[in-house]
DNA sequence: AGGGTTATGGCAACCGGTTGACATGGTCTT
DNA sequence: AAGACCATGTCAACCGGTTGCCATAACCCT
């Protein structure tokens, strides 16, 4: 039964006690209250604003009206609690500092938010630990995982894949979905590159242990010497971070190669840093690459010759893979993602003839 | 009364048709699963596990040994219904390419995690209106908001207060809380330090209309710059990047001043970039300037002079203050932090005498 | 007009915790 | 030994939507 209060005034009568229903202590109107000034029930209220179509138009009118008037939003919460969808998704980051995560976020974000979807992130600051606690923390409120340069175990995540959707990008893992750049691609055309200029001796500059893309950048690498005829050498493992590039001079100079192969732009940056301040020309006596290209490779002095990676792209597909799945829709195939090398000023022809043990 | 099934074999019996509570269709246990597992009401594992001291530590210690051999987790979304809080929060941001947002990111996630807090990183692409949307779409699953660089009007900022606590950071608006820069300290070592040089006539590149930093560093400029009988025209609105760096050359040359300050440090960089090309000699001819000291600012050549914020810790404060503020302590009193000139290698004495109008 | 079909909206149970009120049993006090 | 008090654990209502099931009303057909 309707009661006939004035309901224009629930604002003066609500400062009673607790006017119960009119106006909670969040501010916040419910479907209820929705309901009360429609004049329907609060199923129906749900069912007009979810549910288009099952509710006369005439209903779902007068329902909308009042919504509006009430500035009526869901309760993301109560909504999850009982359909189990968070409509959040999480994306998990080694390093957030690392510029080369800016573009996947950036991508991610993109792809999350035109679907109404929101994005959580989460850093594990390059450990496994806390990587794993982070992900334990963050799995019960989201409906899927993105893991981008991830330091987890594969048995780990494999364990995660199985509670909730999990893509990744830069790793690849039995069973779990992945968006992998074409590393043969881009380490072909640098070698091609390097061997054009006349480089005979190389070293990589390998990346974390841990690091499965440093992994399999390594065995394109020895692959691709290999064929060529070209000597190569791995000195690392490495911290990814201009630090960790810094502290490797030495150990490239005495391998005396005349080309060094970073496994990222930040450690190659490192490297040209400590190049620069022991006089060791780059790129005459010394050529440097990385890969990624990320923000501040361009700026550096001489700029760096790098293997471009799509990573807003990447960000996106991962997203847009991982909502499809969501969705009940197939996600479409996942092709590698291209991989351009970028030809700057830190490559050059060696200054000598290569010493050939 | 306790029954005396054997207990232990809930598992094998569970097989039946839908084993009702004992093994639900998302895989997660609940609290009703571990009550039963541990021979309990569901009230008391839910004081157990959060009420510490509430019961006894015997049965604690039973409630605990169930949970975690069903590996229970507490369902956040279920929690935040009752409760109203959600143990999330959301950091708002103009531009996440920006380098100078990692550093708050960093910080603010360190600050949330150690609080069993979660991070939410929307982007508002320097728009202010996708702002007004990303921040009514999450508002209602967090408990509060860093608004970082917000292009919001200071307006609608104060309406979002109302609805959930809110920091800013580098921007101030009247009864909002504000983590900020010591504007007034960087500016004045800026201009010491260029007025030392012998610089007499300066050019000020100002960011976004609609940032309130620039304003400020403006005002501290001016101010600065009439006390030391130094001439300063501002250029612009600058687009804060790059290329909007790179564009504002021109007028710069125009200006035929010794030295050029930039809003922040993307736009000192594409300053530079864009003299470079026209052979115009950094620092000798033109002095430049930034401010955040950014990753990149001293990779670029000549590596940039810059005031360095100190944005991860402005970060790790905003949240800290939220949280502080979320938990019902007063939060210690913000002093602004400080900001501390970095002197590199982008400045140097004017090559001729400052032309006096 | 009668019987059948469909569109519409209400009822109530449920999602998984939280918490005020209360029953119970044990300990302490004098 | 009796009463007061405290510690412990249970009951049940509630947070705000969602959804299966059903009652009702409206429309259709012959």
């Amino acid at each position: 039964m309707q009661s006939d209060e004035p309901e224009d005034e629930v604002g003066a009568a609500g400062t009673s006690v607790d006017a119960s229903r009119g106006q909670r202590r969040n501010g916040a109107a419910t479907i209820y209250d929705v309901a009360e000034r429609a004049g329907v029930a609060p199923s129906t209220v749900s069912r007009a604003l979810s549910k288009p179509g099952r509710i006369s138009a005439a209903t779902e009118a007068k329902i909308r009206a009042a919504a509006e008037e009430l500035n009526f939003r869901f309760n993301p919460m109560a909504r999850a609690l009982h359909t189990g969808r968070t409509q959040t998704i999480a994306l998990v980051l080694a390093d957030i500092t690392n510029p080369v995560v800016f573009g996947i976020i950036r991508g991610a974000e993109k792809a999350a938010s035109a679907e109404g979807y929101t994005l959580i992130i989460a850093e594990s600051q390059e450990s496994g630990d806390v990587e794993a606690a982070a992900v334990s923390r963050i799995l019960p409120s989201v409906d899927g995982l993105v893991l981008a340069t991830s330091r987890l175990a594969s048995d780990r995540i494999r364990d995660i894949a199985v509670e909730k959707p999990v893509v990744l990008i830069n790793r690849a893992v039995d069973d779990v979905a992945a968006i992998l750049p074409n590393v043969s691609q881009g380490v072909t055309a640098l070698l091609d590159h390097l061997d054009e200029l006349g480089h005979r001796s190389l070293a990589y500059l390998s990346g974390p242990q841990v690091s499965w893309m440093s992994e399999r950048r390594w065995e394109n690498l020895l692959e691709g010497a290999e064929s060529r005829g070209m000597g190569l050498v791995e000195i690392g493992p490495n911290v990814p971070t201009i630090e960790g590039g810094r502290a490797a001079l030495r150990r490239v100079l005495a391998a005396r190669v005349t080309a060094a192969v970073a496994f990222n732009d930040l450690i190659a940056i490192g490297l040209m840093k400590a190049a620069a301040e022991s006089d060791v020309d780059v790129p005459n006596r010394l050529s440097v690459t990385g890969f990624d290209d990320i923000f501040g490779s361009e700026l550096v002095v001489p700029a760096l010759t790098t293997v471009r990676s799509e990573l807003e792209l990447a960000g996106q597909r991962a997203v847009e893979h991982l909502l499809a799945g969501l969705a009940g829709r197939t996600p479409e195939a996942t092709d590698a993602l291209s991989a351009e090398l970028v030809i700057r000023m830190s490559t050059a022809a060696p200054a000598e003839p290569a010493v050939v043990g």
